[in-house]
DNA sequence: GTTTATGCAAAAGTTTTGCAAACTA
DNA sequence: TAGTTTGCAAAACTTTTGCATAAAC
């Protein structure tokens, strides 16, 4: 698992005449880690400990800002929350419906992607996967396995 | 277009011990049109006006009964807006980012799901393609001919 | 020093909840 | 009549906005 290289994105942002001010920098840090899959309120809660001064409305903005840019993509997958997503390109998301955890697929899922659907321009593509993941299906089992022995 | 069978909904609501009322049927036939993608908020202020005491929490509650059950799949294509769609099955939805149409696509995404992927269990599955629909392309199309003219 | 971003607090918008009253079977 | 559902109003949440202050270049 390879660490972000943000200082990249920095390089970009600054070009594009952002100002790199310290909020944005840490956001932009802690939003790039691997398979990471934030909301706002998370990421603004984690920070807040380390940054008092931070307030929900920059994280909101900063977010918005690298999803324009094209640095996040904004995962809908469940209802009421927008859920940020630092890996690009389309690829699968995998909600669990019981434990709410998000995971990336990368197989599996074939997508073919015209430019263009019914006289409709496409730009980009999501695909969530609804179910139950591997850790809760352990709970599940091992729970029904206890009852059956009583 | 048919017109959607809800006395058959209805028939097997019934038998699942729900009570049929009123509002509930109300909400139904509303909601099963066909190629309807309908927010609650849009389903209430409709209704409203034939049904003046019908509240936005029952519209809530049906539409959380009817998806439970089955009948309805909840459209996330819309940041905090859940979207509600009588057409069940995998089918891709196409949201126009100029206008908020929302439209079923029924081609050229194929899709392979296994009922198991990295060793979660899948239930189910959303493909969204966002982009600009028919009739905003034709506006910009135009918009940009008058300019030219000028 | 000028411009841009931040933080705060309030507002906006969607969805949920609790409970008495009304309705369904 | 017993058991559900409704409607209302308030609450809970997420996200956005306006504006004075603070930070960045």
């Amino acid at each position: 698992m390879e660490k972000r290289d943000y200082s990249k994105i920095v390089r970009e942002l600054k070009d594009k005449g952002y100002t790199l001010s310290m909020a944005r920098i840490a956001i932009l840090r802690y939003v790039m880690k691997e398979n990471a899959h934030y909301t706002a309120e998370e990421i603004y809660k984690n920070l807040k400990e380390e940054y008092p001064t931070l307030s929900i409305a920059t994280v909101y903005n900063t977010l918005k800002l690298l999803s324009k840019e094209g640095y996040l993509q904004q995962i809908m997958i469940d209802p009421n929350k927008v859920i940020y997503d630092s890996t690009l390109g389309i690829h699968p998301h995998f909600y669990c419906k019981v434990c709410g955890k998000i995971e990336d697929i990368n197989s599996d899922i074939k997508i073919q992607l015209n430019k263009e659907i019914n006289g409709n321009r496409v730009e980009e593509a999501h695909i969530y996967v609804y179910g139950v993941c591997k850790d809760c299906l352990k709970k599940q089992k091992s729970k029904r396995e206890s009852l059956s022995l009583n």
